[in-house]
DNA sequence: GTCTATAGCTTGATAGAC
DNA sequence: GTCTATCAAGCTATAGAC
């Protein structure tokens, strides 16, 4: 039986993050995403030429889902946008509570990979955060606040940061000490 | 011919660094750690007895050199703390135009071990963090600031986020944006 | 497009001699 | 303490049937 293409392969991705994420880009092995996608390894390799290929694939799919999580987690906080940045790294907190937490799918590649300098997975994570702080930038700039592309630097630097630490330390305060620090940044000293 | 045993694990230490550091824990073999070491695996497994027991020694070693490299880049810098605070993130963007420089052996090394949590590599990263940002600490109160912790703790979410940042995308700028902030959090507000 | 089966290699770790 | 030799398991990737 033929099932649809499309479905198999969302499914295969789906694996692959649980398994990428779970466990580790290295640690995770084609057999283990196959098994646990429910089928076989060489219906995997039809859809994904090579490992490095699903790897791309599972942060491509990761982008646009992790990106509106994070922006609804700004916009959904009610006040100015010192408030909302605030929001932003108390959702940030509440989330490393939980055990299934392991940071984020994009540092830990970029940390992994980092031994692969060409490594196209490292070009998507780029992206991935590139896009995050140019819309981090625009909210600033609607404020008219000065150096709007600076701050989004900085609050970008204080996001990863905080989840860094956090998973070093898994320690929830940190991405609250990194909120203070981001909220003064966005605010106007009058 | 018996050679001094700690010479030879000293030498392993060696080859770890440059392999785990270089490629990435999971990517690096003791078949490579041992060839590179130049001694046999027989003899690797004599002085560590395990790939994890290797691990974490090759972060044990970092950890003091590390911290004295980092106190040394502050303490080298002229002026005042939000000066010398400056001086550190300015060295640290230097580090990272270079194409050796892979980012922080500790932070890294979270990241791949984030799927096993009890691995007491995590701790001995942890540690290492901690003395850092308790070093800071102690810089910080002595320029009675308010909140000397807080602000040691933002210092270091900044400098890790720099790392991680300067990691992902390539460019040494965002250490310079993240010494920016960091001066402003250590500069009192008259 | 998905299957069974397996090639060919690398992995972490060990046996036993000296 | 270091060697040679090797294990069993795991790995990425592929062959060929249907």
């Amino acid at each position: 039986m033929v099932r649809d293409s499309r479905a198999t392969r969302e499914q295969i991705i789906q694996a692959a993050d649980a398994l990428f994420y779970g466990e580790g880009i290295r640690s995770a092995s084609m057999d283990a995403i196959a098994a646990r996608a429910g089928v076989t390894k060489r219906t995997l390799y039809y859809h994904f030429p090579s490992k490095d290929a699903l790897i791309g694939a599972y942060l491509t799919a990761r982008d646009e889902p992790t990106f509106t999580r994070q922006a609804a987690w700004l916009d959904e906080t009610k006040g100015d946008l010192p408030e909302q940045i605030l929001g932003l790294f108390e959702k940030l907190a509440r989330m490393t509570k939980s055990a299934r937490w392991k940071g984020c799918g994009f540092l830990r590649a970029a940390a992994e990979l980092a031994g692969t300098p060409g490594h196209p997975a490292l070009k998507i994570a780029s992206a991935h955060k590139k896009k995050f702080e140019a819309w981090l930038e625009g909210r600033i700039a609607a404020k008219d606040l000065s150096e709007p592309m600076l701050r989004a630097r900085q609050v970008m630097i204080l996001l990863d940061g905080a989840v860094a630490q956090a998973l070093i330390h898994r320690d929830p305060t940190y991405a609250l000490a990194a909120g203070r620090a981001a909220a003064a940044l966005v605010t106007k000293h009058v």
